[in-house]
DNA sequence: GACCAGGCTAACT
DNA sequence: AGTTAGCATGGT
């Protein structure tokens, strides 16, 4: 919890002493995000909320480069979800089988809380598409239309806000490499540009609601608007199911699962924590199915 | 050349 | 309401 770290920081530093379940790896490779840059085993950067982190792990000590301890506590801990006390849910889920091992394998996961329109647009792209070329479509988009960052001698790019990409054609998608996603992405970024969500409603109301008020854009569906909610940080009772997830589950409900089958297990058996779960799941299936 | 990847839309029964 | 073809792209 984080009443119980320990912090050393300077002007462009910060240090957590002691925080052995937090895993650069794990959290950052996980399929929740695409702008973070692995330099080294246990040494990251990454662009977030329109800053550039660099991150490695020193024993049991993390070290922020390019931060200082105000910027880290009002930013950094919430979207490292450093305030959530995940020995309390992994200690829950483990009651079950699976999730124990799955927990197991990857006991330094976080789940982040990324900005909400970065995670709609990223898991817009994310249809029918894998997590190497994902990241590939949302660099370009960043290269083309965020703002320079400089650290380090290097410039790095911010993610643009929806305001910035409306000027955005289908075609410039398409140069992106975005695919047929680029229809919806013009689509949705016109519709959210004209009236946003409302993302504390999207908390408040019941997570049918939430999922249909997501399902209205163009290009989202039941598992994109899931995954949004989960990796914003804005619903946790969430259980996106792609290929990987309904492997994994065939060996709770039998062969080829429905996504409703599994939605309903889900929901029923890992209640208020099922979108953390499918995290777990989601990592220990893709490296041992 | 098939098949696959954090699926969705649209057009069918 | 439920089922299914088609979809851009790059890697194996």
């Amino acid at each position: 919890m984080l009443s119980t770290y320990k912090f050393e920081h300077g002007n462009d530093f910060v240090r957590i002493c002691n925080i052995p379940n937090f895993d650069l790896s794990s959290t950052f490779e996980n399929g929740q995000c695409f702008r973070w840059e692995k330099i080294s085993p246990d040494h990251y950067i990454g662009v977030a909320m329109g800053k550039v982190l660099e991150v490695f792990k020193d024993g049991d000590d993390l070290v922020f480069y390019n931060t200082n301890i105000k910027e880290f506590e009002s930013l950094w801990i919430p979207y490292l979800t450093l305030d959530v006390d995940y020995e309390q849910i992994k200690q829950v889920l483990s009651k079950d089988p699976m999730l124990k091992k799955a927990v197991e394998f990857a006991p330094g996961l976080h789940l982040l809380r990324q900005n909400f329109h970065e995670t709609l647009i990223c898991f817009i792209l994310s249809s029918n598409n894998n997590i190497q070329r994902i990241k590939k479509i949302v660099n370009n988009l960043c290269q083309a239309t965020g703002k320079d960052i400089s650290y380090n001698g290097k410039t790095y790019k911010s993610f643009p806000p929806i305001t910035d990409m409306q000027k955005l054609t289908c075609e410039d998608f398409m140069s992106m490499g975005a695919g047929y996603r680029s229809k919806y992405l013009v689509h949705t970024i016109n519709a959210l540009c004209c009236k946003d969500i409302d993302v504390e409603h999207l908390k408040n109301c019941s997570l049918d609601q939430a999922r249909k008020v997501l399902q209205c854009y163009m290009g989202i569906g039941v598992k994109v608007a899931d995954c949004i909610l989960l990796y914003s940080g804005t619903r946790y009772d969430v259980f996106p199911s792609d290929v990987w997830i309904k492997k994994i589950m065939a060996s709770y409900l039998g062969e080829s699962p429905s996504v409703e089958k599994i939605l309903k297990y889900a929901s029923e058996v890992f209640g208020r924590y099922a979108g953390i779960a499918q995290q777990y799941l989601f990592h220990y299936a893709r490296f041992n199915l």
